[in-house]
DNA sequence: CTAGTTATGGATCGATTGATCCGTAACTAG
DNA sequence: CTAGTTACGGATCAATCGATCCATAACTAG
Protein backbone atom coordinates (compact mmCIF):
# COMPACT_ATOMS: atom_id res chain seq x y z
CA UNK A 1 0.00 0.00 0.00
CA UNK A 2 1.17 3.15 -0.95
CA UNK A 3 1.91 5.52 2.26
CA UNK A 4 -0.06 8.76 2.80
CA UNK A 5 1.05 12.42 2.25
CA UNK A 6 2.98 14.11 -0.24
CA UNK A 7 5.18 11.78 -1.33
CA UNK A 8 9.06 12.47 -1.45
CA UNK A 9 10.60 14.35 -4.35
CA UNK A 10 14.15 12.91 -4.24
CA UNK A 11 15.61 9.35 -4.62
CA UNK A 12 16.68 8.84 -0.85
CA UNK A 13 19.10 6.34 -2.57
CA UNK A 14 20.46 8.54 -4.80
CA UNK A 15 20.90 11.20 -2.10
CA UNK A 16 22.87 8.85 0.09
CA UNK A 17 25.36 7.87 -2.91
CA UNK A 18 25.62 11.51 -3.16
CA UNK A 19 26.89 11.97 -0.03
CA UNK A 20 29.32 9.10 0.02
CA UNK A 21 30.85 10.99 -2.99
CA UNK A 22 31.15 14.06 -0.69
CA UNK A 23 32.41 12.22 2.33
CA UNK A 24 34.71 9.77 1.08
CA UNK A 25 36.76 12.96 -0.96
CA UNK A 26 36.26 15.58 1.26
CA UNK A 27 35.52 13.49 4.86
CA UNK A 28 33.19 13.58 7.86
CA UNK A 29 33.59 16.86 9.05
CA UNK A 30 35.26 18.89 5.89
CA UNK A 31 31.71 18.24 4.35
CA UNK A 32 29.49 20.90 5.44
CA UNK A 33 25.15 20.64 4.76
CA UNK A 34 25.57 23.14 2.39
CA UNK A 35 27.59 20.96 0.30
CA UNK A 36 25.51 18.20 0.58
CA UNK A 37 22.73 19.69 0.46
CA UNK A 38 23.82 21.19 -3.38
CA UNK A 39 24.89 17.90 -4.08
CA UNK A 40 21.50 16.24 -3.65
CA UNK A 41 19.55 19.05 -4.86
CA UNK A 42 17.20 19.23 -1.63
CA UNK A 43 16.76 21.84 0.93
CA UNK A 44 17.49 21.67 4.70
CA UNK A 45 14.05 20.92 5.68
CA UNK A 46 13.72 17.89 3.64
CA UNK A 47 17.52 17.05 4.80
CA UNK A 48 16.56 16.93 8.19
CA UNK A 49 13.37 14.93 7.75
CA UNK A 50 15.07 12.50 5.68
CA UNK A 51 18.24 11.83 7.28
CA UNK A 52 17.80 13.81 10.88
CA UNK A 53 21.03 14.33 11.44
CA UNK A 54 24.70 14.83 9.59
CA UNK A 55 25.80 12.58 11.66
CA UNK A 56 22.93 9.99 11.40
CA UNK A 57 23.65 10.63 7.08
CA UNK A 58 27.06 9.48 7.86
CA UNK A 59 26.15 6.09 9.28
CA UNK A 60 23.43 5.77 6.43
CA UNK A 61 26.96 6.40 4.24
CA UNK A 62 29.17 4.06 5.47
CA UNK A 63 26.34 1.56 5.69
CA UNK A 64 26.55 2.23 1.81
CA UNK A 65 29.72 2.45 1.05
CA UNK A 66 30.77 -1.08 3.64
CA UNK A 67 28.14 -3.29 1.41
CA UNK A 68 29.52 -1.81 -1.75
CA UNK A 69 33.14 -0.71 -2.40
CA UNK A 70 33.95 -1.97 0.98
CA UNK A 71 33.24 -5.57 0.21
CA UNK A 72 36.73 -5.83 -1.49
CA UNK A 73 38.31 -6.59 2.18
CA UNK A 74 35.55 -8.71 2.97
CA UNK A 75 37.43 -11.72 1.43
CA UNK A 76 39.10 -11.79 4.52
CA UNK A 77 36.31 -13.36 6.12
CA UNK A 78 35.86 -16.07 3.99
CA UNK A 79 36.77 -19.22 5.08
CA UNK A 80 35.99 -21.19 1.89
CA UNK A 81 39.28 -19.71 0.79
CA UNK A 82 42.65 -20.87 1.32
CA UNK A 83 43.91 -18.38 3.91
CA UNK A 84 47.04 -16.94 2.30
CA UNK A 85 44.54 -16.83 -1.16
CA UNK A 86 42.05 -14.85 1.05
CA UNK A 87 44.72 -12.08 2.12
CA UNK A 88 46.22 -11.75 -1.21
CA UNK A 89 42.79 -11.11 -2.70
CA UNK A 90 42.03 -8.85 0.05
CA UNK A 91 45.03 -6.68 -0.97
CA UNK A 92 44.99 -6.68 -4.60
CA UNK A 93 41.27 -5.84 -4.38
CA UNK A 94 41.53 -2.85 -2.40
CA UNK A 95 44.40 -1.92 -4.49
CA UNK A 96 42.52 -1.44 -7.29
CA UNK A 97 39.31 -0.48 -5.90
CA UNK A 98 41.25 2.40 -4.13
CA UNK A 99 42.72 3.30 -7.33
CA UNK A 100 39.89 3.47 -9.51
CA UNK A 101 39.65 6.99 -11.05
CA UNK A 102 35.75 6.38 -11.39
CA UNK A 103 35.21 7.65 -7.23
CA UNK A 104 37.71 9.28 -4.94
CA UNK A 105 40.91 7.63 -4.40
CA UNK A 106 41.89 5.59 -1.20
CA UNK A 107 39.15 3.95 1.71
CA UNK A 108 36.52 5.83 3.25
CA UNK A 109 36.73 3.68 6.18
CA UNK A 110 40.84 4.83 6.75
CA UNK A 111 40.60 8.57 5.39
CA UNK A 112 36.97 10.07 6.41
CA UNK A 113 37.89 10.25 10.02
CA UNK A 114 41.88 10.05 11.18
CA UNK A 115 41.34 12.98 13.64
CA UNK A 116 39.17 14.49 14.21
CA UNK A 117 36.83 17.12 16.77
CA UNK A 118 36.73 15.18 20.84
CA UNK A 119 32.86 15.52 20.10
CA UNK A 120 32.92 13.30 16.91
CA UNK A 121 34.58 10.18 19.08
CA UNK A 122 31.07 8.58 17.32
CA UNK A 123 32.15 8.61 14.21
CA UNK A 124 35.64 7.53 14.79
CA UNK A 125 34.39 4.42 16.73
CA UNK A 126 32.25 3.84 13.75
CA UNK A 127 35.06 3.44 11.29
CA UNK A 128 37.28 2.15 13.89
CA UNK A 129 34.99 -0.67 14.24
CA UNK A 130 35.08 -1.64 10.79
CA UNK A 131 39.26 -1.39 10.44
CA UNK A 132 39.06 -4.27 13.82
CA UNK A 133 37.11 -6.42 11.77
CA UNK A 134 39.16 -5.94 9.01
CA UNK A 135 41.89 -7.02 11.45
CA UNK A 136 41.01 -9.65 13.13
CA UNK A 137 39.89 -11.19 9.56
CA UNK A 138 43.13 -11.14 8.81
CA UNK A 139 44.62 -12.39 12.06
CA UNK A 140 42.41 -15.29 11.80
CA UNK A 141 43.51 -16.15 8.24
CA UNK A 142 47.01 -16.56 10.33
CA UNK A 143 45.36 -18.50 12.88
CA UNK A 144 43.95 -20.96 10.19
CA UNK A 145 46.58 -21.54 8.00
CA UNK A 146 48.75 -22.25 11.08
CA UNK A 147 45.95 -24.91 12.15
CA UNK A 148 45.62 -26.35 8.36
CA UNK A 149 49.66 -26.62 8.65
CA UNK A 150 50.21 -23.87 5.88
CA UNK A 151 52.27 -21.86 8.57
CA UNK A 152 54.68 -23.02 11.35
CA UNK A 153 53.22 -23.72 14.84
CA UNK A 154 55.13 -21.03 16.34
CA UNK A 155 53.41 -18.37 14.46
CA UNK A 156 52.80 -15.03 16.37
CA UNK A 157 49.24 -14.53 14.23
CA UNK A 158 49.42 -10.65 15.61
CA UNK A 159 52.28 -9.98 14.54
CA UNK A 160 52.01 -11.46 11.20
CA UNK A 161 48.60 -9.90 10.33
CA UNK A 162 49.55 -6.32 11.57
CA UNK A 163 52.34 -6.48 8.67
CA UNK A 164 49.27 -7.35 6.07
CA UNK A 165 46.91 -5.11 7.93
CA UNK A 166 49.63 -2.29 7.96
CA UNK A 167 50.45 -2.79 4.38
CA UNK A 168 46.52 -2.60 3.75
CA UNK A 169 45.76 0.93 5.63
CA UNK A 170 48.73 2.33 3.80
CA UNK A 171 47.08 1.97 0.75
CA UNK A 172 44.91 4.88 1.21
CA UNK A 173 47.67 7.05 1.84
CA UNK A 174 49.41 5.76 -1.23
CA UNK A 175 46.39 6.06 -3.26
CA UNK A 176 45.23 9.62 -2.48
CA UNK A 177 49.09 10.69 -2.93
CA UNK A 178 48.70 9.22 -6.76
CA UNK A 179 51.07 6.47 -6.23
CA UNK A 180 50.12 4.44 -9.84
CA UNK A 181 47.76 1.52 -9.65
CA UNK A 182 50.98 -0.85 -11.31
CA UNK A 183 53.53 0.19 -8.59
CA UNK A 184 50.67 -1.13 -5.81
CA UNK A 185 49.73 -4.14 -7.18
CA UNK A 186 53.45 -4.92 -7.78
CA UNK A 187 54.23 -3.80 -4.19
CA UNK A 188 51.24 -6.90 -2.97
CA UNK A 189 53.18 -9.43 -4.69
CA UNK A 190 56.41 -8.78 -2.41
CA UNK A 191 54.65 -8.41 0.87
CA UNK A 192 53.28 -11.23 0.08
CA UNK A 193 56.57 -12.74 0.40
CA UNK A 194 56.49 -12.50 4.28
CA UNK A 195 54.12 -15.06 4.44
CA UNK A 196 56.04 -17.47 1.60
CA UNK A 197 58.80 -16.62 3.59
CA UNK A 198 57.22 -17.99 6.69
CA UNK A 199 55.66 -21.14 5.02
CA UNK A 200 58.94 -22.01 3.58
CA UNK A 201 60.49 -23.07 7.00
CA UNK A 202 57.86 -25.69 6.84
CA UNK A 203 59.53 -27.43 3.85
CA UNK A 204 62.95 -27.88 5.08
CA UNK A 205 65.68 -28.13 2.33
CA UNK B 1 70.82 44.41 21.35
CA UNK B 2 67.71 44.09 22.33
CA UNK B 3 64.81 44.72 20.10
CA UNK B 4 62.72 47.77 20.79
CA UNK B 5 59.15 48.41 22.19
CA UNK B 6 57.16 46.12 24.57
CA UNK B 7 58.85 42.25 24.82
CA UNK B 8 56.66 39.71 23.97
CA UNK B 9 54.70 38.09 26.91
CA UNK B 10 55.06 34.71 26.29
CA UNK B 11 57.78 31.79 24.58
CA UNK B 12 57.39 31.52 21.21
CA UNK B 13 58.74 27.85 21.17
CA UNK B 14 56.41 26.90 24.14
CA UNK B 15 53.80 28.08 22.37
CA UNK B 16 54.37 25.97 19.07
CA UNK B 17 55.16 23.02 21.18
CA UNK B 18 51.40 23.64 22.46
CA UNK B 19 50.27 24.13 18.91
CA UNK B 20 52.02 21.01 17.99
CA UNK B 21 50.42 18.93 20.18
CA UNK B 22 46.69 20.13 19.59
CA UNK B 23 47.32 19.64 15.38
CA UNK B 24 48.68 16.32 15.93
CA UNK B 25 45.69 15.00 18.37
CA UNK B 26 42.98 16.70 16.57
CA UNK B 27 43.99 17.58 12.85
CA UNK B 28 44.48 21.11 11.42
CA UNK B 29 41.40 21.85 10.47
CA UNK B 30 39.61 20.36 13.68
CA UNK B 31 41.90 22.29 15.70
CA UNK B 32 40.54 25.51 16.23
CA UNK B 33 41.81 29.55 16.83
CA UNK B 34 40.37 29.05 20.42
CA UNK B 35 41.65 25.78 21.65
CA UNK B 36 45.01 27.49 20.23
CA UNK B 37 44.67 30.60 21.87
CA UNK B 38 43.96 28.68 25.59
CA UNK B 39 46.94 26.68 25.25
CA UNK B 40 49.15 28.90 24.53
CA UNK B 41 47.29 31.19 26.73
CA UNK B 42 47.54 34.29 24.57
CA UNK B 43 44.74 36.25 22.77
CA UNK B 44 43.65 37.05 19.44
CA UNK B 45 45.68 40.17 18.87
CA UNK B 46 48.57 38.30 20.23
CA UNK B 47 48.14 35.00 18.04
CA UNK B 48 47.93 37.13 14.85
CA UNK B 49 50.70 39.46 15.79
CA UNK B 50 53.26 36.10 16.27
CA UNK B 51 51.76 33.73 13.66
CA UNK B 52 49.77 35.70 11.35
CA UNK B 53 47.38 32.84 10.45
CA UNK B 54 46.62 30.06 11.57
CA UNK B 55 48.26 28.18 8.05
CA UNK B 56 51.20 30.28 9.07
CA UNK B 57 51.35 29.14 12.35
CA UNK B 58 50.75 25.27 11.12
CA UNK B 59 53.68 25.51 9.23
CA UNK B 60 56.05 26.70 12.06
CA UNK B 61 54.49 23.66 13.86
CA UNK B 62 55.43 21.00 11.07
CA UNK B 63 58.63 21.90 10.93
CA UNK B 64 59.13 21.89 14.16
CA UNK B 65 57.56 18.28 13.79
CA UNK B 66 59.86 17.36 11.29
CA UNK B 67 63.25 18.90 12.94
CA UNK B 68 61.97 16.58 16.23
CA UNK B 69 60.12 13.53 15.95
CA UNK B 70 59.85 13.53 12.37
CA UNK B 71 63.83 13.10 12.04
CA UNK B 72 62.92 9.08 12.94
CA UNK B 73 62.44 8.54 8.92
CA UNK B 74 65.36 10.91 7.58
CA UNK B 75 67.90 7.68 8.71
CA UNK B 76 66.45 6.06 5.04
CA UNK B 77 68.29 9.33 3.91
CA UNK B 78 71.47 8.47 5.68
CA UNK B 79 73.74 7.21 3.02
CA UNK B 80 76.94 5.89 5.68
CA UNK B 81 74.25 3.36 6.66
CA UNK B 82 73.32 0.17 4.77
CA UNK B 83 70.14 0.18 2.68
CA UNK B 84 68.47 -2.65 4.99
CA UNK B 85 69.78 -1.51 8.37
CA UNK B 86 68.51 2.22 6.95
CA UNK B 87 64.60 1.08 6.37
CA UNK B 88 64.39 -1.22 9.65
CA UNK B 89 65.85 2.13 11.38
CA UNK B 90 63.18 4.12 9.69
CA UNK B 91 60.48 1.41 10.43
CA UNK B 92 61.67 0.49 14.18
CA UNK B 93 62.06 3.57 15.08
CA UNK B 94 58.93 4.89 14.29
CA UNK B 95 57.13 2.45 15.48
CA UNK B 96 58.87 3.30 18.84
CA UNK B 97 57.89 7.44 18.52
CA UNK B 98 55.06 6.99 17.30
CA UNK B 99 53.57 4.55 20.08
CA UNK B 100 55.10 6.83 22.87
CA UNK B 101 52.45 7.89 24.90
CA UNK B 102 53.78 11.38 26.21
CA UNK B 103 52.49 12.66 23.11
CA UNK B 104 49.53 11.85 20.45
CA UNK B 105 50.13 8.38 18.41
CA UNK B 106 50.53 7.92 15.08
CA UNK B 107 52.21 10.65 12.31
CA UNK B 108 51.54 14.30 12.33
CA UNK B 109 52.12 13.84 8.73
CA UNK B 110 50.04 11.35 7.95
CA UNK B 111 47.05 11.93 10.48
CA UNK B 112 47.04 15.81 10.15
CA UNK B 113 45.29 16.04 6.79
CA UNK B 114 44.49 13.11 5.25
CA UNK B 115 41.23 14.60 3.69
CA UNK B 116 40.76 18.25 3.79
CA UNK B 117 38.37 21.13 2.46
CA UNK B 118 39.32 22.29 -0.72
CA UNK B 119 40.65 25.17 0.69
CA UNK B 120 42.96 24.21 2.36
CA UNK B 121 45.15 22.52 -0.66
CA UNK B 122 48.15 24.16 0.80
CA UNK B 123 48.32 22.44 3.79
CA UNK B 124 47.66 19.45 2.36
CA UNK B 125 50.36 19.48 0.26
CA UNK B 126 53.06 20.76 2.88
CA UNK B 127 52.23 17.34 4.21
CA UNK B 128 52.16 15.38 1.09
CA UNK B 129 55.49 16.55 0.67
CA UNK B 130 57.31 15.41 3.32
CA UNK B 131 55.36 11.61 2.79
CA UNK B 132 56.90 12.26 -0.97
CA UNK B 133 60.20 12.92 0.65
CA UNK B 134 60.43 9.51 2.53
CA UNK B 135 59.33 7.60 -0.07
CA UNK B 136 62.17 8.66 -2.32
CA UNK B 137 64.86 8.09 0.18
CA UNK B 138 63.23 4.12 0.48
CA UNK B 139 63.00 4.23 -3.14
CA UNK B 140 67.03 5.36 -3.16
CA UNK B 141 67.79 2.77 -0.71
CA UNK B 142 66.54 -0.13 -2.80
CA UNK B 143 68.54 1.09 -5.72
CA UNK B 144 71.72 1.78 -3.30
CA UNK B 145 71.45 -2.06 -2.40
CA UNK B 146 71.21 -3.04 -6.37
CA UNK B 147 74.33 -0.70 -6.48
CA UNK B 148 75.46 -2.40 -4.28
CA UNK B 149 74.78 -5.83 -5.25
CA UNK B 150 72.70 -6.04 -2.06
CA UNK B 151 69.83 -6.97 -3.99
CA UNK B 152 69.28 -8.95 -7.37
CA UNK B 153 69.74 -6.08 -10.47
CA UNK B 154 65.97 -6.95 -11.52
CA UNK B 155 64.21 -5.76 -8.90
CA UNK B 156 61.64 -2.86 -9.06
CA UNK B 157 62.73 -0.35 -6.62
CA UNK B 158 59.18 1.38 -6.58
CA UNK B 159 57.34 -1.54 -5.64
CA UNK B 160 59.43 -2.99 -3.39
CA UNK B 161 59.39 0.57 -1.59
CA UNK B 162 55.93 1.16 -2.24
CA UNK B 163 55.35 -2.22 0.55
CA UNK B 164 58.04 -0.38 2.96
CA UNK B 165 56.23 2.92 2.75
CA UNK B 166 52.64 1.84 2.78
CA UNK B 167 53.67 -0.29 5.80
CA UNK B 168 55.27 3.24 7.49
CA UNK B 169 51.96 4.90 6.78
CA UNK B 170 50.14 2.35 8.00
CA UNK B 171 51.56 2.52 11.47
CA UNK B 172 49.87 5.61 12.01
CA UNK B 173 45.94 4.28 11.70
CA UNK B 174 47.42 1.20 13.85
CA UNK B 175 48.72 3.42 16.86
CA UNK B 176 45.62 5.54 16.63
CA UNK B 177 43.66 2.28 17.18
CA UNK B 178 45.56 1.49 20.25
CA UNK B 179 47.62 -1.43 18.40
CA UNK B 180 50.16 -2.58 20.94
CA UNK B 181 53.87 -1.32 20.70
CA UNK B 182 55.05 -5.00 20.87
CA UNK B 183 52.73 -6.46 17.66
CA UNK B 184 53.99 -3.44 15.48
CA UNK B 185 57.81 -4.02 16.48
CA UNK B 186 57.43 -7.95 15.74
CA UNK B 187 55.45 -7.08 12.32
CA UNK B 188 59.02 -4.82 11.39
CA UNK B 189 60.94 -7.97 11.46
CA UNK B 190 57.85 -9.74 9.96
CA UNK B 191 58.21 -7.65 6.93
CA UNK B 192 61.64 -6.49 6.95
CA UNK B 193 61.85 -10.38 5.12
CA UNK B 194 60.35 -9.07 2.16
CA UNK B 195 64.15 -8.00 1.60
CA UNK B 196 65.33 -10.82 2.56
CA UNK B 197 63.51 -13.29 -0.22
CA UNK B 198 64.60 -10.62 -2.63
CA UNK B 199 68.45 -10.52 -1.26
CA UNK B 200 68.35 -14.38 -0.96
CA UNK B 201 67.79 -14.80 -4.98
CA UNK B 202 71.56 -13.31 -4.83
CA UNK B 203 72.79 -16.87 -2.73
CA UNK B 204 71.38 -20.17 -4.96
CA UNK B 205 71.58 -23.18 -3.17
C1' DC C 1 61.70 63.42 30.37
C1' DT C 2 59.43 62.57 25.24
C1' DA C 3 58.81 60.10 20.95
C1' DG C 4 58.64 55.87 18.70
C1' DT C 5 57.71 50.94 18.62
C1' DT C 6 55.76 46.61 19.77
C1' DA C 7 52.58 43.57 22.50
C1' DT C 8 48.53 43.23 25.13
C1' DG C 9 43.40 42.24 26.45
C1' DG C 10 39.04 42.33 24.81
C1' DA C 11 35.38 43.66 21.82
C1' DT C 12 33.97 42.64 17.47
C1' DC C 13 33.86 41.50 12.49
C1' DG C 14 31.45 38.89 8.45
C1' DA C 15 31.04 34.27 7.11
C1' DT C 16 29.80 29.71 7.92
C1' DT C 17 28.59 25.90 10.87
C1' DG C 18 24.72 22.32 11.92
C1' DA C 19 20.02 22.64 12.90
C1' DT C 20 15.03 24.45 13.50
C1' DC C 21 10.71 26.63 12.33
C1' DC C 22 6.77 27.96 9.51
C1' DG C 23 3.47 28.42 6.00
C1' DT C 24 2.25 25.89 2.01
C1' DA C 25 2.16 22.12 -1.48
C1' DA C 26 0.90 17.42 -2.58
C1' DC C 27 -0.71 13.40 -1.57
C1' DT C 28 -4.34 9.55 0.70
C1' DA C 29 -8.31 7.99 3.45
C1' DG C 30 -12.98 8.39 4.20
C1' DC D 1 -15.66 17.27 -1.27
C1' DT D 2 -13.01 17.44 3.79
C1' DA D 3 -9.69 15.93 7.13
C1' DG D 4 -5.34 14.11 7.99
C1' DT D 5 -0.56 13.34 6.83
C1' DT D 6 3.88 14.09 4.88
C1' DA D 7 7.29 16.84 2.16
C1' DC D 8 8.47 21.12 0.42
C1' DG D 9 11.13 25.91 -0.13
C1' DG D 10 13.09 29.33 2.34
C1' DA D 11 13.83 32.21 6.25
C1' DT D 12 16.15 31.92 10.34
C1' DC D 13 18.37 30.23 14.63
C1' DA D 14 22.42 30.28 18.12
C1' DA D 15 27.08 28.95 18.00
C1' DT D 16 31.39 28.95 16.19
C1' DC D 17 34.73 29.75 12.60
C1' DG D 18 39.20 32.47 11.41
C1' DA D 19 40.45 37.09 11.53
C1' DT D 20 40.56 42.29 12.57
C1' DC D 21 40.45 46.56 15.20
C1' DC D 22 41.45 49.70 18.93
C1' DA D 23 42.82 51.73 23.09
C1' DT D 24 46.33 50.86 26.28
C1' DA D 25 50.49 48.81 28.42
C1' DA D 26 55.46 48.16 28.31
C1' DC D 27 59.48 48.64 26.50
C1' DT D 28 63.89 51.38 23.96
C1' DA D 29 66.23 55.28 21.70
C1' DG D 30 67.49 59.88 22.06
Amino acid sequence: MARTGRPRGFDTGQAVDAALALFWQYGYESTSLAQLREAMGISSASFYAAFSSKEQLFEAVVQRYLSTYGQVTAVAADEALAPREAIEQTLRRSVRMQTDPSHPSGCLVVLAESTCASGNQRVRDLLADRRAWDRRNMTACVERAVTRGELPPGTDPKALAAVFHSFLLGLSTQARDGVPAADLDASVTHVMRVWDGMASALHPV
